[in-house]
DNA sequence: TATTAGCACTCTAACACTTAGAGTGCTATT
DNA sequence: AATAGCACTCTAAGTGTTAGAGTGCTAATA
């Protein structure tokens, strides 16, 4: 009889339950590991590592006399040392990137979409929070006088995206003025990130002392609109639907409990913006995550570039029993079509 | 005995078990109406006042022992001459003020909290439908060369929304041109709804022959970017896990139709175009909706103005036992607050 | 010594059966 | 015309029963 080494039985073993459970929904037993392994062991050996990794903490029981379902923990260890990658197919890619590079589509429109795609593909809910102005570099700005009382700035930013901001003002500031002011800005801001406009401007202002002062708080003034400072981080949802087709939401109170964490959008906006700033994929297993209300479920996030800058990310969430291999793909797919589609929406 | 006009108790009867229904969710039977009544008449009195009324289609019985539930032409009966407007608390509008006039929010962040408001209040799903740019009014153009190669538009309109637009440009357009260009938009296109400038500009384009051509034709291509022309119709939705409250979604398979019906958003968003052009509440009744995936579904659509132009529309659904009364005032509120609030944004 | 067959035991999910109660329609009475 | 009384119907909830899936333990086996 071949020497197998113990260790490597056990993680394959777990990989198979792990494996059954997120395709079954159900509690897997002895009898069907030993199917999966063309009877290669019987069911009873496979009960004794069964009996191992629950000592470990790796699967557990619903209750006695049922099969064996993987723990967070049982999930975490798949996924760091089990999951092998999985290529989404021809057709997949196809969708994927039908909803997204769609003709004729504005930015809420894509956003939108690319909600929708994480969904249908992965089954579980997908998630897109919106770039995110204030982490974008600042480019160019134009100012113009709309009318006697009111400026419009535009500004460009380096990843290509435009912010308006009107903002009304008591004394007419002429032609003249507004070029000098709009030339000082485009000199002075290059570089900087949105976010940090009103406070660079304010040291600045604190170091001039003379006539320069008037000129600088007067082109503060124009930027430091509140609109250019506005909440700018909003998710896009998609896949409620789908979601319900999962048994584990067949009792209607926990999938309202789901839609309300959902909804609620907080919690997720916080994850997402940390997540943000490392690159790649990150998980969350059910009691990973702080949030109380999302215990029992998991959250897969990955950033999106436009012009080689992080400014946004997006998420699928669901079930802790679910294809993290398939979801893991899908999002790095989605991740890099979505930074190429804003890149060409400009 | 006092005579009672029978038409009269029909009526009042009728009421009360609607309301009776629309408040437990349990067929109503005679004794409950005997004893709404305070037992001015006996239950055997109004089961034949029910038979009545069952005779007239305007109620029904889901089974031989049951009580009655209304039909939907019993709903429509009632909305049409029972329904007594209904006042909201100054709690309830305090609410929904604090939502929509939040300080900070950007227009994506007002539309998301009227859904919210929507679904907060009546109880039932939220929809906000963006404002419509199509159908805004020229009102001025800014046109400026941001590099070599792309032109950027900023357009106002009457109603006081910004839309940018940058276009690729093989050829430079000199500065000088780009005035000239800027100022013959602004004084031809005043007036006209920014989904008619492309079809205007064609016309325009056939009169003329001359030398002026050649500049129309390059005015032309600034503005006729895609970019203009994209969907802006969005809708921002709330509301899921509330509607799951419903004892109508007990059922799972329901409630993942319901949601799939929200979330296809095309049949939503074709009844609220259609319905923004009359003013004020509509409602539609279950089988009423010609959309399959609502007919046991009632919608109730408000349009909205800003600066006196409708230039979108908000909606509530849910199960046609809904409060009707109270979701028609919430929406009438709702529109009008949010129309103000827009004004603001600017 | 590691694996496996056998067996008693446990727990669930499904089904059948029963029953209380809410509600009706009809008929006779006021 | 309105109502009381009554037989009838249907549902929802509770109770028992059973089949079957799965386990852990022990003893046999390679």
């Amino acid at each position: 009889m071949k020497k197998v080494d113990i260790e490597s039985r056990q993680k394959s073993i777990l990989n198979a339950i792990v494996e059954s459970y997120v395709d079954t929904a159900t509690p897997v037993g002895s009898r069907v590991i030993a199917q999966r392994f063309r009877n290669a062991m019987s069911p009873a050996t496979i009960r004794n590592v069964m009996a191992d990794l629950e000592e470990m903490d790796l699967i557990m029981q619903p209750h006695t006399s049922a099969g064996r379902v993987p723990t967070d923990k049982g999930y975490r260890f798949y996924v760091d040392s089990l999951l092998e990658p999985k290529h989404l197919t021809r057709e997949e890619e196809s969708i994927i990137n039908k909803l997204i590079h769609q003709v004729g589509g504005d930015i809420e429109y894509v956003m939108q979409n690319a909600s929708k795609a994480i969904s249908l593909i992965t089954n579980v809910a997908g998630f897109v929070l919106t770039p995110r102005l204030k982490r974008s570099i600042f480019k160019h700005i134009e100012l113009f006088n709309i009318d006697d009382s009111r400026i419009l700035a535009v500004i460009l930013t380096t990843s290509g995206f435009v912010k308006n901001s009107i903002m009304e003002y008591e004394e007419h500031v002429t032609k003249h003025e507004l070029m000098r002011i709009t030339e000082f800005l485009n000199s002075e801001l290059e570089g900087i990130s949105l976010g940090e406009i009103k406070s660079y401007l304010t040291r600045k202002l604190l170091e001039e002392r003379d006539s320069f002062y008037t000129f600088l708080k007067r082109a503060m003034d124009i930027l430091a609109v509140p609109d250019l400072f506005r909440a700018d981080d909003h998710l896009y949802f998609d896949g409620a639907a789908c979601i319900m087709s999962h048994p584990e939401f067949a009792d209607i109170k926990r999938a309202r409990l789901f839609l309300r964490a959902c909804e609620d959008k907080k919690g997720l906006l916080s994850l997402l913006n940390q997540d943000m700033d490392r690159e790649g994929v990150k998980i969350h297993i059910g009691k990973e995550n702080v949030d109380s209300e999302v215990q029992d479920m998991s959250i897969v996030t990955c950033n999106y570039e436009v012009n080689n800058m992080t400014v946004g990310a997006i998420a699928a969430i669901g079930p802790t029993r679910m294809e993290y291999g398939k979801v893991i793909s899908v999002l790095k797919h989605i991740s890099s079509e979505l930074g190429k589609e804003l890149e060409g929406l400009g």
